[in-house]
RNA sequence: GCGCCCUUAGCUCAAUGGAUAGAGUACUAGUCUUCGGAACUAGUGAUGGGGGUUCGAAUCCCUCAGGGCGCACCA
């Protein structure tokens, strides 16, 4: 990647450890920047614009095969490369690692006691498109759904269609929806594989793909709880107290003799990195869990599985709102827009954008009313169309694409640079998890695109080949991003 | 009470401790009807309050205010 390629250059100069790379946030800073001699300056006790002139003078003597032009400004080293170079680096996607780790990426994992709703989407198309870029940038990833079929919700699940069914008293904490009359007749082990039927079938609607169905009750079957319990013993980590088993202030086991739900979990992770051997494992959950995670982490290194290698990731909730008010979501009560209606409402291009444009951080209120007014000015209608119009050039030209040897007007060089970016976005994706600088750079990729569109005619230049070059690199790394994204490539709109 | 997350333009969101805080939308004013106008260009407009650390803070620390979510022998 060419950014490492300057990286190196860099650090070999100034003889820094480490230093940062970035992309400026305007144009006339260079097609890199670094803060290099900020870091120096402290070391060498010279001003940051004394060293920074100084690098930026070694940079220009050094005769760097990729540099064209250093420039120091005010302690920031402003990079501009080498025209050629740019062109020739265009769509090289390097494997960036070698190594083989084994990623257990597990998400979504909702409950099969009703059907998935829309809040599960943001999960979903998260752990999915982040899928894709693990698996991009080199990582083996098993994609897992987590089947809760044993336990506690099981037999209210059951209870609650026999009160449908009005065989028994209805309570206050049995499933209330539409769907539990549909499941009239089922045993709770029928009800369950047919929900979990249901939420498969959603997932497949909106592209959602897993490679492992993980069940819970396999998990019992197969006696790893008590594997954990006796690890555990043998190590003289739990005690014996008002009839209950505990592992410092957690609860294992109950008085009753069943087992809570963090010794399962706990016996899910000892499969996911002994009998499986993963080496990594990766665990999306809502907001509305997070003050399990710390328990999780210390959990897993009693097991002897060191903390950095169980990564929780949290979803902030999405709330429902309806007229400006909170509807609480509730598979208990049975309020809840499922994802199929959502996905039918908006389409699935729209709704997977909308999810995956904000930060797992960011609160999400939704009005699906609103959503669908919305989803009418949806960014990922600029970028698709953007995509059609590249197809449209490619389509309409005769001429093959030929390697240009320089830029004529400056959107030509912006879009190339734009290209440029692709690895690096992935690259620090794979490494911070921010699935959602992958809508950004889709959205500015388009945006380049387009003033390029309008600057720059194509067909019937006398460049129309080397344009031609530009507009094929264009459309492969959009459709690169795209597909990475899980969002389809129309070739009409 | 304790813990986690959040507060950025009228609205929805960005910004690995970096330069003049960016986009979209809305509003205003233009371009242009082309290789697909679902387009392009420009303008208006913002870091909740107060301290601190730093060459540099939306970002880190403290504090105040507001909002969300957790604090089970539930899952």
């Amino acid at each position: 990647m060419l950014r490492d390629e300057l990286k190196k250059e860099i650090l070999k100069i100034s003889g820094l450890q480490d230093a940062k790379i970035t992309e400026p946030e305007h144009a006339e800073n260079g097609d890199w920047t670094t803060n290099a001699a900020f870091s120096l300056a402290k070391k060498i006790g010279k001003s940051p614009n004394d060293a920074a002139e100084d690098l930026a003078d070694k940079l220009r003597s050094e005769k760097s095969d990729v540099v064209d032009r250093a420039e120091s400004v005010g302690g920031f080293i402003n990079i501009w490369i080498k025209d050629e170079v740019l062109l020739l680096s265009l769509g090289v996607v390097t494997k960036i690692r070698s190594k083989n780790t084994k990623i257990n990426l597990e998400f979504v994992s909702a409950n099969p006691t009703g059907p998935l709703t829309m809040a599960n989407g943001r999960g979903g198309f998260y752990g999915d498109a982040l899928a894709n870029i693990l698996e991009k940038t080199g990582y083996d990833v098993t994609r897992e759904y987590y089947i809760n079929d044993a336990g506690n919700q099981v037999r209210l699940l059951g209870e609650s269609i026999e009160a449908a069914e009005g065989k028994r008293e209805d309570k206050e904490e049995y499933y209330k929806g539409e769907y539990v009359k549909e499941l009239a007749g089922k045993s709770p082990e029928e009800a369950i594989q047919f929900l979990v039927g249901e939420i498969k079938k959603s997932l497949e609607k909106a592209g959602i793909k897993f490679n492992v169905w993980f069940s819970e009750s396999k998990l019992r079957e197969k006696k790893e709880p008590e594997k954990v319990l006796k690890f555990l013993e043998d190590k003289n980590l739990i005690e014996k107290k008002d009839g209950a088993v505990w592992l410092g202030e957690a609860v294992l086991v109950k008085s009753d003799g069943e087992y809570t739900y963090f010794l399962v979990d706990l016996a899910y992770h000892w499969n996911k990195f002994f009998d499986r051997k993963f080496d990594m494992a990766v665990d999306i959950w809502g907001a509305d869990h997070h003050g399990y995670v710390e328990r999780m982490k210390k959990g897993v290194e009693v097991l002897g599985i060191g903390p950095e290698k169980l990564k929780i990731i949290i979803m902030q909730l999405v709330r429902l709102m309806s007229g400006g008010k909170e509807v609480k979501m509730s598979k208990r009560a049975g309020t809840f827009v499922t994802m199929e209606e959502l996905l039918d409402e908006v389409g699935v291009d729209v709704a997977r954008w909308f999810f995956l444009e904000r930060s797992p951080n960011t609160h999400m209120d939704f009005d699906l009313d609103l959503a669908k007014e919305k989803s009418e000015k949806n960014p990922v209608f600029y970028v698709q169309y953007a995509y059609v119009r590249m197809l449209s050039i490619l389509r309409n030209s005769h001429l093959e694409a030929k390697l240009p040897s320089s830029f004529g007007y400056a959107p030509e060089r912006d879009l190339a640079l734009k290209i440029l970016r692709w690895p690096e976005i992935l690259e620090d994706t794979s490494c911070d998890y921010q699935v959602h600088r992958l809508t950004t750079y889709a959205y500015e990729l388009a945006q380049a695109f387009s003033a390029f569109y309008r600057d720059v005619k194509v067909i019937g230049s006398d460049r129309e080949a080397e344009l031609l070059y530009l507009v094929s690199k264009a459309k492969e790394t959009l459709t690169d991003v795209l597909k990475t994204l899980g969002i389809s490539q129309p070739e009409k709109m």
